[in-house]
DNA sequence: AGTTTATTAGAACAAATGTTCATATCGCAA
DNA sequence: TTGCGATATGAACATTTGTTCTAATAAACT
């Protein structure tokens, strides 16, 4: 297995719209879709990163086929239940599957690039702390569990309740989780800092 | 809505091969593809059974794309695909359905409460006129085909543009169109107000 | 008998599409 | 310097591919 990081950023860049295209149309794009979505002049600047990518196995060798050019691994399609959590159990740190969690919801896998089902659930925001971020009493976050970068929403277990907060670095470049209004404070970290996901996708339904 | 089953067993079979060949290759297959698996010697004599279930709403509509002719997936339990539409083209009224859609989305029927799946669409909406209401540029909102009511937020056709804005109603009670961004105009009422939806969710994915 | 519908064929066109060749710039390493 | 890899352009070519027009046959229906 050939790793992604061998890749060039404009390589992973093509790669990267080239799923997503797949993902949202359910076709791979020509050559001059990728061409015009990078603005470029010539069919044979895309050429080179399709050959690339195919030399490094990350997208299928393809002989003169329209729309052929598919990734490998081709993303997930249709959709899976996760469970909805109106809010995270104090303590849960790695497995939300043994409690009774009899909400679920369905979401599409592809559209929210969802690796593993299991690795991901939805949880029901409530309050205001993110009104910064557009995030609204009421919405249904996604969250992933994978590691989390700075400026990341994630969610993060404080004092045994679960809360949004976005991760940032303070002067020192430590760690702090910033709630998204300005009436609520920024959180130095304490000794643990429980992170449980990022999040990834909202969802949210008018009354 | 027609139903599939009035369908002839040649138009069945057609598709059958159009959705297995989706599923094993993850392509569409082409036009000439579906002529040599079934020993045919001409091209159009596929295309009729194409368009036959294209009318028949039973592969997308498809203006000279290779390997356009996707099944739509249907009735998947909950689930349905409602046309992802960038900028509403103008003058659009009643009937999407004979414009090229290059884009579907899935949405969870129950979720957004969708009573018709053909009367409802996704926009994706761009520029920051909505920030107010927490909806950010790149969201998609689902709107349906519905009479709006004060105080919705609505995809209104305003000078062959397709807007977000929220109805209201001025001190005499007639309405008017509110963005919710205080860099942007209230908009009173033009002689025609063409409304043509109301918003009834969101959906984002962050990148 | 006449009409419609489903099916297939053949030819041809226009556009879309993958591919190749030659060339150029930039940054970096030998 | 030289060379190399990544990136980009422009032109051209050969297929592939969707589409249209005309026509034929057979079965079902009026």
């Amino acid at each position: 297995m050939i790793q992604a990081d061998t890749l060039t950023d404009r390589q992973r860049a093509v790669l990267d719209f080239v799923q997503n295209q797949v993902e949202v149309t359910g076709m791979a794009p020509t050559v001059r879709e990728i061409q015009h979505h990078f603005g470029l002049r010539s069919p044979n600047s895309v050429q080179q990163y399709l050959v690339a990518l195919q030399e490094k196995g990350l997208i299928r060798p393809n002989h003169r086929r329209a729309r052929g050019n598919l990734p490998i691994e081709r993303a997930a399609s249709g959709w899976t239940e996760i469970p909805l959590l109106g809010a995270i159990p104090a303590g849960l740190a790695v497995s939300s599957e043994q409690f009774s969690m009899p909400e679920r919801m369905r979401v599409d896998l592809a559209r929210f690039r969802v690796q593993d089902p299991g690795t991901t659930f939805a949880l029901k925001v409530t309050g205001d702390s993110m009104m910064g971020a557009h995030i609204m009493d009421g919405d249904i976050v996604i969250i992933a569990r994978r590691e989390p970068k700075v400026g990341d929403i994630v969610a993060a277990l404080i004092d045994g309740e679960s809360t949004l907060k976005r991760l940032d670095r303070d002067v020192d470049g430590n760690p702090v989780l910033k709630a998204e209004n300005p009436r609520y404070p920024t959180l130095v970290p304490a000794e643990e800092l429980t992170i449980q996901g990022v999040m990834v996708g909202l969802v949210r339904t008018t009354k």
